[in-house]
RNA sequence: GGCGGCGUGGCCGAGUGGUUUAGGCAGGGGCCUGCAAAGCCCCGUACGGCGGUUCGAUUCCGCCCGCCGCCUCCA
């Protein structure tokens, strides 16, 4: 069974599932003003890998993540560029999705839209203003953090300090500094909904709540996302979940930053990265490998040399499945149902036992990867001392592993259609033949000039991609 | 200031109280090859510093140094 470490303890322990064979997950979405940056990326593939993990431990998984459209930062874009809001949210969730697409990141089952569920919210956030845990002021309503037993569960901060680093709000009708908004009173060309208090729209920690219990229910297995959203983000959810006693996510999930150079990535550091860029600029699986070598909760550093250590990594893969012919049976993209294969014969179930030992070990991905790199090495050693059998299943099993991950290798052969390629290939093959290998080097600098790399296959002059 | 994390060989990045090595990338040597490429084999005796516990610490404890994050919208 899988163990997780858990913000709300800070321990690792057993993922105890509230139904056995069925987990249910909700990571926080994107707010959806702006093109993702790595940051975005990374926390999708760890929740995706996590995902199809389980989906490979034979469990029935719902997956929800939400798009959070109404926000600030939506609406600010929205009057910057001129636009209407909703427009622009659309704008960028479409962004979002063919990024996550290039990552071969799984769509959730469900993806729950803030702007659908003011209804809900609106319901909620009165019902805590009927138990008294919330109040209101000239300007919205707010929740009393005071009012909810063990605030600053996540935060493992005593709450004087968190007190003490409260923001200065303009806002002098709040209680307390810790005291969040529920519902934000409608201010001059913003998008508003009606509600009990006058139209306005709600606060950014209450849409998670009312979503993931609506798609979910109660004690639902795990609630994830970046180490951010900690505090005040996730803390402010479970305090709406606790005011209603209403039993929340059992089970917290964070993953680590992005750093670039050693810092946090972000925009007011000005070394904000583009996903797109990344995508652009290398294999998408590059960044997939990258995240899935470092645990999910240490900072990953993301530069122009790691991206190129782990394109490398990926070409020995990918030569791998090429010479075992592997291209056939490589996963599609979707997630792998079963880790121990189909067909057990097919797969050296001791490299799988040690594979879901160490994914089991609260996804000890690095580790898990180091053996399909094993796995790699062992099938090329056996195959040159021409142990065929064992050499095709450890192949079939690094692949096999590698999908679980959602690594897709490729294994199939470059199809050359350049006929100025092909003819060179050609009168290369003529020259070897022949044993003019003066000339054979020549035309090999020629494919070389034009970014091949050419390798002598039995079946002659081969080319493929650096 | 409060809270927390980290410091491993050229780079990235796991892990462990000692008796066997993470793994990848890069580099060196060898095998293979007409030469290469790919692949395989071999190679670096790494664990921030100072003490302590211990028969023995990179791994436990303390202190110090350095780096980073959170406490505020943020993935």
């Amino acid at each position: 069974m899988l163990r997780l470490h858990d913000t709300a303890t800070a321990q690792v322990c057993p993922l105890a599932l509230r139904q056995p064979g069925a987990v249910s997950l909700y990571v926080c979405g994107p707010t959806v003003y702006d093109a993702p940056h790595l940051g975005h990326g990374r926390f999708a593939l760890v929740f995706d890998v996590l995902r199809r993990y389980l989906i490979a431990s034979g469990l029935e998984v719902t997956y929800v993540s939400n798009i959070t459209d109404v926000d600030d930062k939506v609406i600010e874009r929205a009057h910057t560029e001129g636009v209407e809001p909703a427009v622009l949210a659309r704008r960028y969730e479409e962004v979002w999705w063919t990024a996550m697409d290039a990552l071969g990141v799984l769509r959730p089952d469900h993806v729950p839209h803030a702007t659908a569920y003011v209804a809900r919210m609106v319901e909620l956030i009165a019902e805590l203003v009927a138990r008294g845990v919330a109040y209101e002021t000239p300007d919205g309503v707010y929740l009393s953090t005071e009012a909810v037993p063990g605030y600053g569960l996540l935060a493992h901060q005593p709450l004087d300090t968190l007190r003490a680093g409260a923001r200065v709000e303009t806002v002098e009708a709040k209680r307390s500094p810790l005291d969040f908004v529920l519902w934000k009173k409608a201010k001059p060309g913003e998008p508003t909904w009606p509600s009990p208090w006058g139209p306005g729209r709600p606060g950014w920690h209450t849409e998670c709540v009312v979503m993931s219990l609506d798609l979910l229910g109660e004690g639902f297995d795990v609630h994830g996302g970046a180490i951010d959203l900690i505090f005040p983000h996730h803390e402010n959810e479970r305090a709406q979940a606790v005011a209603l006693g209403r039993d929340f996510a059992h089970h917290w999930v964070h993953n680590g930053w992005v750093t670039v150079a050693g810092e946090k990535m972000s925009k007011s550091l000005g070394n904000f990265t583009s996903l797109d860029d990344l995508l652009a600029r290398s294999d998408p699986r590059a960044y997939r490998l990258l995240v899935v070598r470092a645990h999910y909760r240490s900072p990953i550093e993301v530069t122009p040399e790691t991206i190129r250590q782990a394109e490398s990594g990926l070409a020995r893969l990918d030569e791998l499945a090429r010479r075992f012919g592997l291209a056939d049976l490589l996963a599609t993209g979707g997630p792998v149902t079963s880790v121990t294969g189909a067909g057990e014969d097919d797969l050296d179930q001791a490299a799988v036992a040690r594979f879901v030992e160490r994914m089991d070990d609260d996804l000890d991905t690095p580790a898990a990867l180091s053996g399909i790199f094993e796995l790699a090495r062992e099938a090329n050693a056996a195959a040159d001392a021409g142990h065929d059998q064992p050499a095709a299943r450890a192949a079939r099993t690094a692949a096999h592993l590698a999908a679980v991950l959602g690594l897709s290798l490729r294994g199939a052969q470059p199809t050359v259609e350049d006929p100025e390629v092909l003819d060179l290939m050609a009168r290369r093959d003529v020259a070897r033949a022949e044993r003019r290998f003066a000339d054979a080097d020549a035309l090999r600098a020629e494919l070389v000039e034009r970014g091949w790399v050419v390798e002598d296959a039995a079946e002659g002059t081969r080319v493929r991609r650096p």
